[in-house]
DNA sequence: GTGAAATTGAAAATTGATTTCAATAATAGT
DNA sequence: ACTATTATTGAAATCAATTTTCAATTTCAC
């Protein structure tokens, strides 16, 4: 994700953040790792390539790139946060396996709709939303009563 | 909310667990509490009648109202854990407001049926889920830019 | 190069949730 | 009512995830 890197890049350039390895090679590894990844993952998979990168530093380069608009942090209940590359200008919503953590994306623009109509009628103004199905995939439904 | 409060006794007598006076201060204090409370609001609220009342029992009595089925246990992106308490079998979504922090309750069949048509798309049985619509309330979106 | 300003990362602090344990209270059986 | 058993209480300890601190290091503008 060359583009995601170099608006990353101008970013910090406006914030007048400096440029660093370090912050290069964790936000190379996030738009690289498909998926929604905790700190700790990240973390991990960083480590590979370069051992002497900190778990601090891996936190608040996600925060970088939370603040930028690049990514964006979830609670899926697990205790943790995740972070997810933003990819389009599309939102999207999830399916979460209870068995196997699986987490798969979709997007439903009649629902979008309806939520508008929702809001409205209360007055309400969305600035996001959020919208999670928690059950069985499809691997997983069969092994579950 | 008197049905309720019997309908906990009902549980804690088939689980074998006894009645006691700090349990029915607190049961009692949140059902009448409306809205959606953190355990800290609730403990501060039970205090005041009985400030002899510990953090750890609120706590604890509001996991087995968890689990009676009596109360749903929500997180609301503010770094702890809420609960409300279970009124009706209709399930509903949260508004949120970003500035206020007020929460209002919807239901809305339309959403509900087409969440169950994308799950079906994608093999998935869904079990629960939670949409949580983020931004400003009527009285807040006049004052926020 | 030099110096001001930002970054790093290990360790410490913080937060909210959960567990431990000795003292206390509730209930069943007598 | 008495006693034995068992559960409950709440302060303090623990835990896990997140966030902050701070001294050493690195970046970048000049």
């Amino acid at each position: 994700m060359k583009t995601k890197v170099i608006e990353f890049e101008r970013y910090m350039e406006e914030k007048g953040l400096k440029s660093t390895t370090q912050r290069d090679e964790i936000v190379n590894t996030f738009f690289n790792v498909k998926g929604h990844v905790s700190i700790e993952e990240l973390h991990h998979t960083v480590q590979k390539k370069n051992p002497k990168i900190g778990y601090t530093t891996v936190y608040r380069t996600l925060k970088l790139l939370t603040e930028s608009g690049l990514a964006h942090e979830r609670q899926f209940g697990d205790g943790q946060a995740r972070y997810e590359a933003v990819t389009t200008e599309e939102h999207h919503d999830h399916l979460i396996c209870l068995k196997c953590g699986t987490i798969t994306e979709f997007e439903n623009m009649k629902i979008e709709r309806l939520q508008e109509d929702v809001a409205k009628e209360h007055g309400f103004k969305v600035k996001n939303h959020k919208l999670e199905l928690y059950g069985y995939c499809k691997k997983c439904r069969n092994e579950v009563k």
